[in-house]
RNA sequence: GGCGGUGUAGCUCAGUGGUUAGAGCACACGGCUCAUACCCGUGGAGUCGCAGGUUCGAAUCCUGCCACCGCUACCA
């Protein structure tokens, strides 16, 4: 076993989410997500980074804050402040939230602009676009309508100004090699072929990484040209960099650079996968060790948007169902790498399924049990039994299986591996059946060890699910009276058959889950 | 058009060559009575999208077709 301070460190992020758009499922799945893993490393001792936040300058943000008639400032200020807090609500123990227009972010963006620009990674060219004078912005062809823009059902000009760009197409033998040897790996196999498949089929073009100031004012200046801000990449890359304290706090960057794992959605696995490590390459810094995509949820079948009305709204639902609930749910009922169907009627199988069935009930029989046949005393335990020794094994298959999938972010499969647990124990008190033994003055003993190898059961129960549900984790430990602090159990020692106290009494709570009727 | 994905029980999904294709949920029946009318057991149920092919043997490999979906970059 190592100690702490050897155990490697563990990085991981979530994309930084656009302003524009409050909060919302789509937004808070990957930020669960990361939160879980996050979460899992730390059980382990590791040393953890789980970094999370908004991007805020571009455009159309200048655009949004001016038709509510405030600043980009201080819009961006209130956008960010509602994902603060909605992460608050689900339980995401993120340890920095990175804005875009913090100060030391907007410092390193032009400092890495200026290395670009002295390394001749940048060079000024004429960039041509369709500008469409109502987005008062260029959009790209693949968003056009019959040739116009959809919001303004105008055709766009074709103009042509003066731009910077950025030498993407000199990466992408290296982009390939990197991705084709896995230094840098991209997870589920399918994207990284998807990635593959791209750089041996297509050329790379330079990327525009500038506008002129009269078209984009809200956003950092080129350093080696005021007229000039910076176009979304340099600045929203570099947040996973600048997140961890790079040009700002070296020690902290060391520490934790490389990433272990990007976590991102299918819609920006291209740019993540040539963009992002290409600045890397170019700015001297390693790269990522993996970039793991999600899939996306549809609602009912649909795709969500905001015209279709179908926006979910993921912190009404922590407090309709209970974050622990939420978060269950939408990493338990859908493979992870894949996209899912999102519904209340779903939420709502699972949740009584599940959580109300098979493990808040499971609490409430065996405390009950406790209470009636021990006067709520934790008994010691005595002589195993063969069918006391399958529950323990059982216990040790959960966790080696669940940390098997966990690792490989499939987090359904490992929530799976765990429930099977849970109903294992279900099926071990009807089979001892301690109503009957309790009927029997002989068999107090073993009604002792029966009720002790369930709660310790349940014990391990907790600590499986607190990565993925830490509040409900914290009331089984209570109502267990665990005298050790649940924060400083460590797996897999903690893990270990038999360390549940005799003698003391459990709390029997409210049930922890009410079932919805 | 090109590249890629998906199509397995009513639902959500496992299952990449080998005994009668699996799980959970739902449904039916039985058991139990500690528990949140809960838990446990048993069961019905599937031409594994369609058609060919390779093989002693295919849901699993190959070809074609059908349906749905994604990407085809510089809006995140």
């Amino acid at each position: 076993m190592q100690k702490e301070d050897e155990m490697p460190k563990f990085y991981v992020t979530t994309p930084i989410y656009y302003v524009n758009q409050p909060p919302h499922l789509g937004t808070a799945y990957p930020t669960i997500a990361a939160d879980v893993i996050a979460r899992y490393h730390r059980l382990f001792g590791q040393d953890v980074f789980f970094l999370t936040g908004t991007d805020e300058h571009g455009a159309k943000v200048a655009q949004s804050a001016e038709s509510v008639g405030k600043s980009p400032k201080q819009f961006c200020d209130e956008i960010a402040d509602q994902f603060k807090k909605a992460w608050g609500a689900l339980n995401i123990s993120n340890d920095h939230f990175i804005r875009t227009t913090d100060s030391e972010h907007e410092r390193a963006v032009k400092w890495a602009l200026q290395r670009l620009y002295d390394g001749e990674y940048v060079y000024r060219h004429k960039y041509e676009g369709l500008y469409c004078v109502g987005c008062e912005q260029y959009i790209p062809k693949s968003s056009l309508v019959q040739g116009k823009c959809p919001l303004h059902r105008k055709e766009p000009e074709l103009l042509t100004e003066e731009c910077y760009f950025f030498k993407l197409s000199q990466f992408q033998d290296e982009l390939l090699t990197r991705i084709s040897k896995r230094e840098l790996k991209i997870e589920p196999v399918q994207r990284e072929n998807e990635v593959l498949s791209f750089l041996r089929g297509e050329k790379l073009q330079d990327l525009a990484i500038s506008r002129s100031k009269s078209k984009v004012r809200w956003g950092i200046e080129l350093p080696f040209d005021r007229s000039h801000t910076t176009y979304v990449w340099v600045d929203a890359f570099l947040n996973y960099l600048t997140g961890i304290g790079w040009l700002w706090d070296g020690e902290k960057f060391e520490r934790y650079w490389p990433a272990d794992v990007h976590l991102i959605g299918k819609d920006i696995l291209r740019v993540h996968a040539t963009i992002w490590p290409s600045l890397l390459l170019a700015l001297g810094v390693e790269l990522p060790r993996k970039i793991f995509v999600h899939g996306f949820f549809t609602v009912n079948g649909q795709k969500m948007s905001k015209s279709l009305g179908n926006v979910i709204d993921p912190v009404f639902l922590a407090g309709k169902y209970g974050v622990d609930a939420l978060r269950y749910f939408i990493l338990g009922a859908f493979p992870f790498g894949q996209d899912g169907d999102f519904s209340l009627q779903r939420l709502e199988h699972r949740y009584n399924a599940d959580l109300a069935n098979d493990l808040g009930n499971l609490a409430s029989r065996l405390l009950a049990m406790v209470e009636k046949y021990r006067g709520g005393i934790i008994p010691t335990s005595g002589k195993e039994m063969e069918i006391d020794l399958n529950l323990r094994r059982l216990a040790e298959r959960a966790f080696l299986e669940a940390d098997k999938c966990f690792r490989e972010f499939a987090f359904s499969e490992a929530l799976a591996r765990i429930w099977e647990f849970i109903r294992g124990i279900n099926k071990y008190i009807d089979e001892v059946a301690p109503w009957s033994l309790a009927k029997k003055e002989e068999q107090r003993e073993r009604l002792d060890m029966v009720l002790y190898t369930a709660l310790e059961g349940l014990r391990i129960v907790a600590l499986l699910i607190r990565p993925f549900m830490p509040s409900t984790s914290k009331e089984l430990w209570n109502q267990l009276s665990i005298e050790e602090k649940l924060e400083t159990q460590r797996f897999p020692r903690a893990l270990e058959w038999g360390l549940l106290k005799p003698g003391i009494e459990v709390k029997r709570g409210k049930p922890l889950f009410p079932r919805i009727k």
